[in-house]
DNA sequence: ATGCTTGCAAACAGTTTGCATCTAA
DNA sequence: TTAGATGCAAACTGTTTGCAAGCAT
């Protein structure tokens, strides 16, 4: 059986917190808006509940260069990442669960899932190398 | 023009500990396999080195939580990651530029490449996982 | 009351950097 | 000769943790 969970006001404001922005804020930038709302609440409070939404299932992670960015979004979905800026987007690109069987079948690893990042340039880092 | 480079002996080492394993090292292991050769070399010459012979492209990386990997192998091929012990295997899956265009008309990022990460449990760790 | 949670600060891991010195070309 | 490369140690970033106090249940 789960762990029994309490629920404190600290885990409120950081699920609010990954909620309130349609960006894929890093644990810092959580943080900050936490913060906000409250300053008394500690960064340890917000990396402690930032696993803790992660492990229910209520937010996911998105492992990126530069610190692990968290998205509302628990779906299948893969991550563009701006190698200039490091903004992230969302893709639509399917998640083919077939190649994690044929890895399976491949290497005799136990394969549980995949993560696929793209790198690239977002649209504004764009407009700016143009100009320069 | 590319930047002159110079042939040290450190790059060299360097260069002879990655290709001297079969495995996916991290920074660490090649300086400790570079440290075992010389002694003298610095942590900090060893990462400046990965990362010059990143950009020649003599090897490749990685991004694994927990610390990038370096790979000989710099076709594009995929990784797994064992989950318990953090081992990185080789997987034949095939690289598809085709999801780059897509992606790329999608968000609108000049997408340059991807990368695909497999989780799982390694053979060795089911095993133990079986007596446990 | 109980024990999950918190705040704080210190510890950590992985990596980068400033700077004086060294060395390949 | 001279600009790239090194060694060292300190700085940095992102994250985790030990512990005493706090609070949800």
């Amino acid at each position: 059986m789960a762990v029994q969970r309490r629920n404190t006001r600290q885990r409120a404001l950081v699920l609010e917190a990954v909620r309130g922005r349609c960006d894929h804020p890093r644990a810092e930038d959580i943080y900050r808006d936490v913060s906000a709302a409250d300053p008394r609440v500690s960064r340890g409070t917000v990396y402690r509940n930032l696993r803790l939404l992660q492990e229910q299932g209520e937010i996911m992670c998105i492992k990126a260069p530069g610190g692990d960015r968290f998205d509302l979004r628990c779906d299948a979905h893969c991550h563009v990442i701006c190698t200039a800026c490091g903004s992230v987007a969302d893709t639509s690109t399917p998640y083919d669960a077939l190649m994690d069987g044929a890895v399976e079948d491949e290497t005799g690893f136990a394969v549980s899932c995949h993560t696929t990042l793209f790198e690239g340039v977002c649209p504004s880092c764009r407009a700016l190398a143009q100009g320069a």
